[in-house]
RNA sequence: GCGGGGGUUGCCGAGCCAGGAAAAGGCGCAGGGCUUAAGACCCUGUCCCGAAGGGGUCCGCGGGUUCAAAUCCCGCCCCCCGCACCA
């Protein structure tokens, strides 16, 4: 009868639960370091699945590792459900939403009858709360439980708000605005996974050039939307398509637009009134003027400017785009269109104006050079178009440089001036910017066409400060990022980073201490929480509550400000809790380590190191970062919003809280994705059970006196110790798990196979390595003969003494003499016995002279100057000879003939034939071939 | 496009930084043992050739360095992830 996982865990758990075995508390001795590890807590918009499993069980192995090595650890956890995602599933759910009952029936595993009350946040929160702890509980996570908080808990908001006076006070928050893609119809922002169409998408600025006309009724503005604004002082002309436009007020300027422009600029922070519409016809053939030039320039009619992009207004540069130059050199032969609107001599007339320079390439006028290579004759080729302006694009980004017709900007890369420019344009009162999506359409699931908003007065995170992002560069050098490969990629992230706004309208959470209109944004407010840990027992406990948590007393708790007489008498709580607090934060923090998925790596993980920096004196930053990649289902990418999805509940439900952890760690190293694969669980599940069976077979046996065979396993277990504990300093626990359970596994296998019956030997240290990995089989194993909890043994150290050099030499020579036979075997036919001649003394004094000589010259000099080699000169030289080509290794340190015999009943046994040692029955020209270390082999 | 990672034997996946094994381990597949049988368990094989422990060809593609390259150098092709205000 096989042994029932889940039983097994399940008392585990209980007994590690009553006991509190994970409670931490300070430790009062120095001896007993302390290690502060935290994993992102989960958001609770659905069930936690592997994905999760795997961050978590990563996380708490490294707990159970450290713990083990006599640290004293803290492993907590607490859940996210700031924000809107949380609203919105209620919605869905109360609506019915037929894809959303789907997805959480059949993928997130929530009975129907159940998922149908879960029609407010607050429900869903419930419950979901629930389940993640339930599910947290039954796979064994050694999470010190009485911390566990929810993001919505009053006294976390006050956490929150104190986060936020401290960032404003040092004015790390400013207000600006910022383009979002946005639902008209929803009113409402709108995030990928709520996107019909256009996912892809990017919101992309425009440069707009404030081109115009002078008319009677005074100025009109023809807004040119460009993305490269530098080609504005090679303009010829400006393009309109000759249909409707419309005469807008934009703030104090009447601009000329299309009408899709003019129903987008009413969602920007522009004061929009639409004056009347107008025919694009009546201004064809009349100038405006550039802004930046001062050149006037005609207006002409163009097919392909599409007025559903930016304003549909289009400057055009024909020396460097090859839609201008096409469509110019295509107008010049239409001689209705130039008959139409008496444009004939002026578009005859039009030059290319050429203001970049590309080195290395022997372009004269870029784009009219690439139209005539390409042979493109018209504006609607559209695709041949794309491709010419791309590679213009390309070569003039990377290798352009502004000519002198530019002016000031002369000699500046292409590659740096549209900021630049843009900037200058704006504050000149000559430029714009104008958001639109790099792709269309964007159209929401309720089937709307999405726009770009732009929200006006939203605080903002001063990312971009360079004071705070310097310093934070900086602790980035000295902390430590696992993989070591990720920190080029931190660095890069955080360069990169911009302001960020960190206030919505809608979603749960913390309102803007001094702005309760907004509340802060769900990243914004997971940023320093890991904090929070330590006030939150206070608070579970019943000790604090909410509305003690002032200012006062988490400025002392938190910063060492004032005094705890102060603190406490302000806050109401007694001195006793306020020193209490703060000596408890001062222990566990900082954080040592923060092990995380990588999808945070461009978003949360650099919020938590900006705010430590800017919260915190430097001793409290952040030690480390680890970051470990995804699941995948079966080779396919697991979804919570559409599936597929395994739950980490059902996970161990069918397989088992060990098998799971075991297999999750063991499936891929560090950033690389692991799939869960039924087939290969299984098979793990049956290699955790053969374990268990040899622990029954084996672990109450008495301990016997160790012979070779057993110190060859002790010496095996030593390497396994070794490689367990480094791999686990560098959280490689795929390398960790191989080598305590699967090469363990295999090196007792072998020892079994060879007559081993001492295994009790290693019995104790071998489920002690594995702990950390399958806590629970191990804590019942090791109960048959302990009383304490192996949870807080402590782990096996690495003992150089028991590493048995001869041993595990003499062992491979077994072995690879037990194939060198099996491989004679094969093709020996029917044969009797075998028989072993071991190469004669000399030879191994020839290699190990040989060896220390170094080739084949120096060796031979030397031996043939002993005498005892002269009268066999011929066979000397061969044999010295093949040791250098063999690369040959020795068996120097093992008595071949001792250990041939004592394995002898094990060839027997293997081959099902006689072995036996007897050079007389082998033939001389074999065992000529025989080399220490390689006896010479004769079956007959 | 920018940035980061990667292409290994049927599959997954080590090895590559510190050149020197047909290349760990797992899965799958095949054969054998055990068993009344199934399962579990144990063993063997799994690039090609080979009736004596051997030989040959291999690590995205093409060059190069070296006594020696999956590993170092150069060029090329392909794949994955992020590029945000969303958890």
């Amino acid at each position: 009868m096989s042994v029932d996982f889940r039983e097994v865990e399940k008392k585990w758990q209980k007994e590690w639960e009553e006991k509190g075995v994970f409670h931490a508390e300070p430790a009062e001795s120095s001896e007993k370091p302390k290690f502060f590890i935290t994993i992102p807590y989960p958001y609770l918009n659905g069930n936690l699945h592997a994905g999760h499993t795997r961050t978590f069980t990563i996380g708490d192995a490294v707990a159970r590792y450290k713990r083990m090595l006599g640290y004293n650890v803290l492993f907590p956890m607490g859940f996210h459900v700031t924000g809107t995602p949380i609203i919105g599933l209620a919605e869905l759910i109360a609506k019915r939403d037929e894809r959303t009952i789907d997805v959480y029936t059949k993928f997130h595993d929530v009975h129907l009858d159940e998922l149908l009350q879960l029609t407010t946040p607050e429900k869903v929160v419930e419950y979901f709360a629930r389940e993640a702890l339930s599910a947290l509980k039954g796979i064994g996570y050694s999470i010190d439980w009485r911390r566990v908080f929810t993001t919505t808990d009053e006294a976390y908001q006050r956490f929150i708000e104190w986060q936020y006076w401290k960032l404003k006070e040092k004015n790390l928050i400013v207000k600006g605005s910022h383009p979002v893609r946005y639902c008209p119809h929803d009113a409402n922002p709108v995030e990928d996974h709520d996107l019909l169409m256009g996912e892809e998408a990017t919101i992309v600025d425009y440069t707009i050039i404030k081109f115009y006309f002078e008319s009677k009724d005074g100025r009109i503005i023809f807004p040119c939307a460009t993305l490269r604004p530098e080609t504005v002082f090679g303009v010829t002309n400006i393009w309109l398509k000759p249909t409707r436009y419309v005469l807008a007020k934009v703030d104090d300027e009447v601009w000329f637009v299309s009408r899709e422009a003019y129903e987008k600029l009413t969602f920007t922070d522009k004061k929009v009134e639409l004056l009347r519409e107008v025919d694009a016809d009546q201004f064809i053939g009349k100038y405006v003027t550039n802004p930046v030039t001062g050149n006037n320039v005609p207006i002409l009619p163009a097919e392909f400017v599409d007025t559903d992009n930016a304003t549909g207004v289009v400057m055009s540069v024909p020396a460097h785009a090859p839609y201008d130059y096409v469509a110019i050199e295509e107008l010049k032969k239409d001689d209705k269109t130039l008959e139409k609107y008496g444009i004939g001599e002026i578009v005859q007339n039009l030059r290319p104006i050429v203001l970049i320079k590309i080195e290395d390439e022997d372009y004269e006028v870029p784009a009219k050079d690439i139209v005539e290579e390409m042979e493109i004759k018209s504006q609607k080729e559209v695709e041949q178009l794309e491709k010419a302006t791309k590679t213009i694009y390309k070569k003039e980004f990377h290798k352009g440089v502004l000519l002198e017709i530019t002016g000031d900007y002369a000699g500046i890369k292409v590659s740096q001036i549209k900021e630049r420019l843009q900037q200058d344009l704006i504050r000149n009162g000559i430029g714009d910017i104008f958001y639109e999506f790099s792709e269309k359409p964007v159209v929401c699931r309720c089937g709307t066409k999405c726009v770009v908003k732009v929200v006006k007065d939203q605080w903002f995170l001063n990312y971009s400060n360079p004071e705070w992002k310097g310093k934070v560069l900086e602790w980035l050098d000295e902390m430590a990022i696992i993989p070591e490969y990720y920190k080029e990629e931190f660095r890069n992230k955080i360069e990169w980073l911009k302001d960020k706004a960190c206030a919505r309208r809608k979603g749960l959470g913390t309102r803007i201490p001094w702005d309760r209109e907004w509340l802060i944004e769900s990243l914004s407010d997971s940023t320093i929480y890991m904090a929070y840990y330590i006030i939150a027992k206070y608070v579970n406990s019943g000790v604090v509550k909410a509305e003690n948590l002032t200012k006062e007393l988490l400025d002392y708790v938190l910063l060492g400000i004032g005094n705890p007489e102060e603190a406490a008498g302000k806050s109401g709580v007694d001195v006793k809790t306020a020193e209490e607090m703060r000596k408890d934060f001062l222990y566990w923090y900082p954080v040592d380590l923060r092990s995380s998925g990588k999808d945070l790596v461009a978003n949360h993980l650099l919020f938590f190191l900006f705010h430590h920096i800017a919260i915190f004196p430097k001793e409290l930053w952040p030690r480390a970062i680890a970051v470990n990649g995804f699941v995948s289902l079966e080779g396919k990418k697991m979804s919570k919003s559409k599936g597929p999805l395994l739950t980490m509940k059902r996970a161990v439900e069918e397989f088992g809280a060990d098998v799971t952890r075991l297999y999750i760690l063991h499936a891929s190293e560090y950033d690389s994705d692991a799939d869960w694969r039924r087939k290969d669980v299984e098979g793990l599940a049956a290699n955790l059970r053969r374990f268990y069976n040899l622990a029954k077979d084996y672990y109450l046996k008495d301990v016997q006196q160790p012979d070779q065979l057993d110190r060859w396993l002790m010496s095996r277990l030593q390497r396994a110790i070794k490689e367990t504990r480094d791999a686990m300093e560098k959280l490689q626990t795929r390398r960790a798990v191989n080598a305590a359970f699967f090469e363990m596994m295999n090196d007792v296998r072998w020892y079994l196979r060879r007559g081993g019956k001492n295994l009790a030997i290693i019995f104790d240290d071998w489920l002690k390595l594995l702990a950390p990995f399958a806590p629970h089989i191990c804590e019942e194993i090791w109960h048959w003969k302990h009383d304490s909890f192996i949870s807080l043994e402590s782990y096996p150290e690495y003992d150089e003494t028991k590493v048995d050099e001869v041993a595990e030499v003499s062992e491979e020579y077994v072995r690879m003499l037990l194939e060198d036979m099996k491989e004679i075997l094969k093709f020996a036919g029917d044969v009797e016995a075998v028989y072993i001649a071991i190469a004669e003394d000399w030879k191994r004094e020839v290699v190990r002279v040989a060896r220390e000589a170094g080739d084949v010259r120096k060796a031979m000099k030397i031996i043939m100057s002993d005498e005892r080699f002269r009268g066999m000169a011929k066979e000397v030289s061969s044999f010295v000879k093949r040791i250098f080509k063999e690369r040959f290794e020795g068996f120097d340190s093992v008595n071949e003939e001792e250990v041939i015999n004592s394995a002898l009943d094990f060839f027997e046994r293997e081959l099902g034939i006689k072995v036996k040692i007897d050079p007389e029955k082998v033939p001389v020209e074999k065992r000529r071939a025989a080399m220490p270390g390689k006896p010479a082999i004769y079956a007959v």
